[in-house]
DNA sequence: AAATAATCGAGACGGTACGTCAGGTCTTAAA
DNA sequence: TTTAAGACCTGACGTACCGTCTCGATTATTT
């Protein structure tokens, strides 16, 4: 992966760097894409987002897990190929919310829930539009424009999003 | 593009249902990215934006006209594949953001000049990280998790987004 | 073999079929040419030939077992592939006479020492060349170009070549 | 063909020294066997057999080219394997005859010919049981049994052979 | 009767070849 | 000069079998 990118890697040199048959591949991945998600997004993030008191300090730590998953240097050179494989496939397509942003999604609601019960925020907020909006800005910026992950972002983001949602 | 996706478009099957030659393909575009692009995406949209009096209206407009371009059958099944092979090759990357948000820019330049006038926002308002979040939002929405396009989508992209920029 | 032929036959559906893991059949085999062989052609054809009382109908007899040896549906399927087999390793090369004509040449010694004692051969008949003779004439006639097993089939080729081993 | 023989001559290999993609032999040649069978032999032996004015003698030089087309070293290495492919197949069986034997047929055809009108053979020779009969005897004892060419084997066999088509 | 050894089925494994496909370049003959 | 047609080299694909190997489970043998 971080030599040539999504596309230049193969499961023949996968297969042949491992000293493997492409057969073991193959019998343990269904193909490319599954191969490379299970090996770049898997080191399941545990870390416990902190209570930061506020809303928008909040949001900006689950922006900062997106922007640390997301620009990881194998992440980042996997993940235009990756979800455009997925994206492909309708049966896959339909597990990219669950496959990368399913820690996000529990940290997000978490976060809600604090929001709440402080009064920062409605109840009715839409946490897959919202985190679909986080990922998407986070993924685009870093992803596809390619720009360098700004210390800052995550807070930029964050704070452009986290009035949106605040009861006034 | 219609019928199988980017990934099953091959440009031996372009050319021979056009009734033309592989090199007659070659010699016009450099490749799969660039034909598709200029196929899919060169429809310039030159609708003039209105003047709805507010920010968030205005934004909504905006808002709405990428969730038009990015939701037409084609674009829809070109994009993740698209910009996955544009981000894959530097100089390539660096294009994205004027092949496909140049119009968006302008349009969103122009909202921002006005809502300034009005005093409905800053002067420093980050132009491209803003458009980076709206079209990535978009993108990552429509195209990626592959939700319908909702009629409503514009309009709640851009209050959750229209709050941050907004002058207090 | 029935089924596929000696090329569709795999070590594996042996196994599978037989209830058996592939080490049992390695085991026991070393490898597909030595089953099939032993699977197809050990079938001892002990029945003793009848004393004619001519040459030429000892010889039909001879002739006769080996159309009959050949055209059996296993072994008609086997012999191409089994023969090529054999032939391309120097050391099973060598045991092909042994393997498939150790008892016709018994009998064909017998043929023709019962002739030389009434009269009608020489003493220095060349046994291995008359039996490749026939042998190759049967299975070219039989397993190459495929030819139904003409009941008259043995009786036509020994009569051709008793002819040249009489002596007149 | 002369390397490895028959089963180690892989259409990757024939490619790669070819300094050719696999596609374009696969574009002439069906596969393994006919692109061996064309390059093996498809050297059209015209050669014009002598009129020696007896039938042994004529038949004796019929059996003397087989000797030679199936006795060349990458005939020889190539044969068995080869016939045992087309014989594998019904459509290809029943091609065999043709490809290898019809000139020895055209020979052997003017040779009985010449017989029938010096006397020395029937009218009713069954050319295609002979010619089975030949070249299943050269090709069972060179290309199976594996036995060098010896000299005289030509005249041997048809020695042998002759007597039992000669009008006594 | 318990401990030990042998054998087995299942199938994973590293290899190698298969035949197909698309990419992008090139050659040819016709327009 | 440009074109349609398609051959060409390259390299990856996903599959099939090979013969070896490692597993437990099940028998047999020995203590």
């Amino acid at each position: 992966m971080a030599e040539g990118g999504y596309g230049a890697l193969t499961i023949g040199a996968v297969a042949a760097r491992a000293g493997v048959g492409k057969d073991t591949i193959y019998r343990r991945w269904s193909g490319k894409p599954e191969l490379v998600y299970e090996a770049v997004f898997t080191t399941a993030d545990t870390a416990v987002l902190p209570d930061t008191g506020t809303l928008e300090g909040d949001l900006t730590a689950v922006v900062g897990s997106l922007v640390e998953e997301f620009s990881a240097p194998a992440a980042a050179a996997a993940l235009p190929g990756l979800l455009a494989d997925f994206a492909a496939v309708p049966e896959l397509r339909a597990t990219i919310r669950t496959r990368f942003l399913s820690p996000a999604k529990e940290r997000l609601t978490a976060v809600f829930d604090r929001a709440v019960q402080r009064g920062e925020s409605a109840q009715d907020v839409p946490v897959d539009l919202v985190l679909d909006t986080l990922a998407g800005a986070v993924f685009f910026h870093l992803g596809i424009v390619g720009e360098e992950p700004d210390a800052d972002l995550a807070r930029r983001i964050a704070a452009m999003i986290v009035k949106g949602i605040e009861v006034r």
